[in-house]
RNA sequence: GCGGGCGUAGCCAAGAGGUUAAGGCAGUGGAUUGUGGUUCCACCACUCGUGGGUUCGAGUCCCAUCGUCCGCCCCA
């Protein structure tokens, strides 16, 4: 047809779901901002390599998910795929470190990712991550669950699961790598091609595998948790007791294993229902070498990443019904009504009123099936009577009862009015 | 990247090779030129995602392509 369609992955968020977007960016600010974090902005493409070395060549994410290109001056630039790397430089970049103790970052943006698009799936997705970076406290770990797990519930999210496991330090997950292999050989015949795939390449992942002769043989197989040394046992357990104290429930998963190579120690997701294979929303944990390893000093830290397209796909299909409101429609007949109107709509958004001017010029039959479709509380109407006495006809379009007042009185009486809107808006959303 | 389902109006759809493409919701105009929510009437797809092909004839069959959905891989 020859119109230019969006691109594969992307979408237009319409007006009608923004109001659900909006709400989850002010939950989430108001929040953040109780438990300390500050917002940081990061630019959303950063050079190529910043990810190849943050999240692992290996990985798929890096391997075939980027979208990356070089720009004017040759340079190799890649569209962010996930917040951590970004603000982790940011971090290094901006000596943030060498303000001393914690820093409690938050950010929000768009990521990109090329894959096959789904449900909750997007090329450009959403996400709201925080990072805790500077301290090693397994307090830290419960405290950034402990946030996910309240904007969840903040947000109505009615039921949720929370997985947690421990990957350990880096050499934990080496020996128990090792281990896992060495089981796994034995059975490389009967594992699916997926699996025989991954044995090499991230073996780890086999223990998520969904074919049920794989997940026989994985039953079987060297536990993680056996693996750990002395203190990141201790750690976990000390991350669990907390999250015990906290009243949050969360069920031990050894095989969940995060798919970037930064991990270390807490890993953690969070999932929902009714998202189909997108379940999980929340995602995160420790990762205490990512710091030095993109060349700040040694620092551990430990976040996560809510996908918002998941979130409020969620939201949507619970009906949580969100408008925006709306005070006054304004109706008009009548070209110096019609102006008096123009100048009245905008005395009343001074005095902090929300107000919708009808521009249609039809008659007033027409103006007041708009007006009722508005969702506004009370109808400004002026016609030439009005215009030339200079008052105004208030009409609550809830109860049809109409009032007329002098135009100054309506905005000298603003607070009377407001408490009246007020009124009539709770007694109308409590029948 | 792999496997499968589906694309008819803004939305939900009927239609299964044969003249003019049901219906509903929404929208617009009118009944009602100063008063809404109900009702009634009218209008609202030269065309079935797009491009080819088969056929006397294609929304209907075939191929390609794009998009979308479901699953896998992977992830938020």
């Amino acid at each position: 047809m020859g119109f230019i369609q969006v691109s594969r992955g992307t979408r237009d968020i319409l007006p009608e779901e923004v109001i659900y977007w909006q709400h989850v960016e002010a939950t989430a600010r108001e929040l953040l901002q109780q438990a300390a974090y500050r917002e940081l902005r990061t630019p959303i493409f950063e050079q190529t390599n910043l990810f190849e070395r943050g999240i692992g060549e290996a990985t798929d994410v890096v391997g075939k998910e980027m979208y990356t290109f070089n720009d004017r001056g040759d340079r190799s630039i890649t569209l962010r795929p996930e917040g951590t790397a970004g603000a982790v430089r940011a971090y290094i970049e901006n000596k943030l470190y060498a303000q001393g103790g914690v820093q409690r970052l938050w950010y929000i943006g768009s990521m990109f990712r090329y894959e096959r698009p789904q449900t909750g799936r997007q090329r450009q997705f959403h996400q709201i991550g925080v990072e805790c970076l500077g301290s090693i406290d397994p307090r830290a770990d419960a405290e950034v669950i402990a946030i996910a797990a309240q904007l969840l519930q903040s947000l109505g999210v009615p039921e949720w699961t929370l997985s947690l496991n421990s990957l350990g330090t880096s050499e934990d997950r080496q020996r128990y790598r090792d281990a896992l292999v060495n089981y796994l050989d034995q059975y490389k015949d009967d594992l699916d091609p997926d699996s025989q795939d991954r044995l090499q390449r991230n073996p780890l992942r086999i223990l998520d595998s969904k074919d049920a002769k794989t997940q026989e043989i994985a039953k079987a197989a060297p536990n993680i948790l056996g693996y750990l040394d002395t203190d990141s046992q201790q750690h976990f357990d000390r991350v669990q007791q907390l999250l015990t104290d906290l009243d949050i429930a969360y069920k031990l998963n050894p095989c969940l294993v995060r798919g970037l190579d930064y991990y270390t120690h807490t890993a953690f997701e969070f999932e929902l229902d009714g998202l189909g294979a997108q379940a999980t929303v929340c995602g995160g944990g420790r990762y205490d070498g990512l710091v030095t390893e993109l060349g700040g000093p040694d620092t551990p830290a430990v976040g996560w990443a809510i996908g918002m397209e998941r979130l409020i796909l969620l939201l949507q299909n619970a009906e949580l019904t969100l408008n925006q409101s709306l005070d006054f429609y304004c109706v008009a007949r009548g070209l110096e009504a019609e102006a008096q109107a123009l100048i009245l709509c905008q005395n009343l958004r001074k005095q902090g009123f929300s107000v919708e001017m009808d521009l249609s010029g039809s008659t007033f039959s027409k103006q007041f099936k708009r007006a009722d479709r508005s969702g506004a509380i009370a109808c400004v109407i002026l016609g030439e009577t009005e215009a030339c006495d200079r008052t105004v006809q208030l009409k609550w379009l809830i109860s049809g009862e109409q009032e007329s007042l002098l135009q100054k009185d309506l905005i000298n009486q603003s607070q009377q009015l407001r408490e009246k809107l007020m009124a009539t808006k709770s007694a109308n959303s409590s029948s």
